[in-house]
DNA sequence: CGCATTCACTTAACATGTTAAGTATCTCCG
DNA sequence: CGGAGATACTTAACATGTTAAGTGAATGCG
């Protein structure tokens, strides 16, 4: 429950180390990533119990779920989906195909595309790990308040909108 | 290259597979795991090519940061400061001592301990990249609003203090 | 004192994040 | 029609996330 930052609570020494503190920056215990990251694995921590009960890591129910509201997807459009970069989808599809969770078969009109989609055994585990995940969000949800939480969503979505198109100032292709 | 999961532009679901959708579930996009995600990775996108420049992770420059204000702290201590698990952490603890940019000696008292500083090289090395890093901070500030910021803080802040303890056994990450 | 326990890490093993290459297709233009 | 370039993935390589086990050093207790 004691949750101490970078505070030297030890000896009580006022510190003044080989070389430290020279460089004035925010403290970082603040910065935004910091926080973002920590709220969302507080967040997760609730999930991760659950899934892994059910031989599922987030990233793969992350695919199942994304999968469940449509017919079929190609791999590209999948990764935005479920937020997954290209390498890691693929890794994780040879591995859910293996376990027949999915189904994949390649385009007809392009043989370069693969169609993905969840299989019967998917969604029957889909179905059981369902309910458990929707009572915990549920929880989080009368914790939290569901305005604020409200409120929380739409503030990060402001933020990434007004983010976007700062960072890929090179690299790939001027437009986009 | 530019091969990022970042935009959200997914074309809608149509939605009518084979054994698709039966089990009800929240939009899966605006779930607050993946609003988290998505947000932070908006904002890490921004710091990374500078990090990368200068030959640091984003864990490696927490690590840094984290050691910047204090003399020296103990693995531990360290690992809850960084928000890193310990095994994450010992790796790159020695990654970065063979570099030279941190040092450590264990602890008089107690031969279990370890205590980590930064180095004189580490000082260098950061104040290399303070002001760059500064300077996109500044810029996020500036795009999003200040106040929004603080806000979002204080809110991402709230969240994780109401889901503080409600994990089944918590003592087993990089926060407490 | 003797020894089981606890503690503070470190190693190991497996999965993902991230960037760079590689491979097979497909498109388009000369 | 043919080859350069773009596409849609997949592999590879390295770093971290995550959980479990291992190691050496302190503690507690009989």
């Amino acid at each position: 429950m004691t949750k101490k930052p970078a505070d030297p609570a030890n000896g009580g020494a006022p510190a003044a180390g080989p070389a430290a503190r020279q460089v004035p920056m925010r403290d970082f215990s603040r910065s935004l990533p910091m926080s973002l990251l920590r709220a969302r694995e507080a967040v997760m921590r609730q999930f991760r119990p659950s899934l892994r009960e059910h031989g599922l890591t987030e990233q793969q129910w992350r695919i199942l779920r994304a999968l469940a509201s449509i017919e079929a997807v190609e791999v590209t459009e999948l990764a935005r989906t479920a937020f997954l970069l290209g390498p890691s989808l693929s890794r994780i599809l040879r591995d859910l195909e293996a376990r027949n969770l999915i189904e994949r078969k390649t385009a007809k009109a392009d043989q370069r595309r693969s169609m993905v989609s969840i299989s019967k055994d998917g969604v029957k585990l889909m179905a059981s790990v369902a309910p458990t995940s929707e009572a915990i969000y549920a929880e989080i949800t009368r914790r939290f308040g569901a305005r604020k939480l409200a409120e929380l969503q739409e503030m990060l979505g402001e933020l990434e909108r007004s983010l976007a198109g700062l960072g890929a100032s090179e690299e790939a292709s001027p437009e986009e």
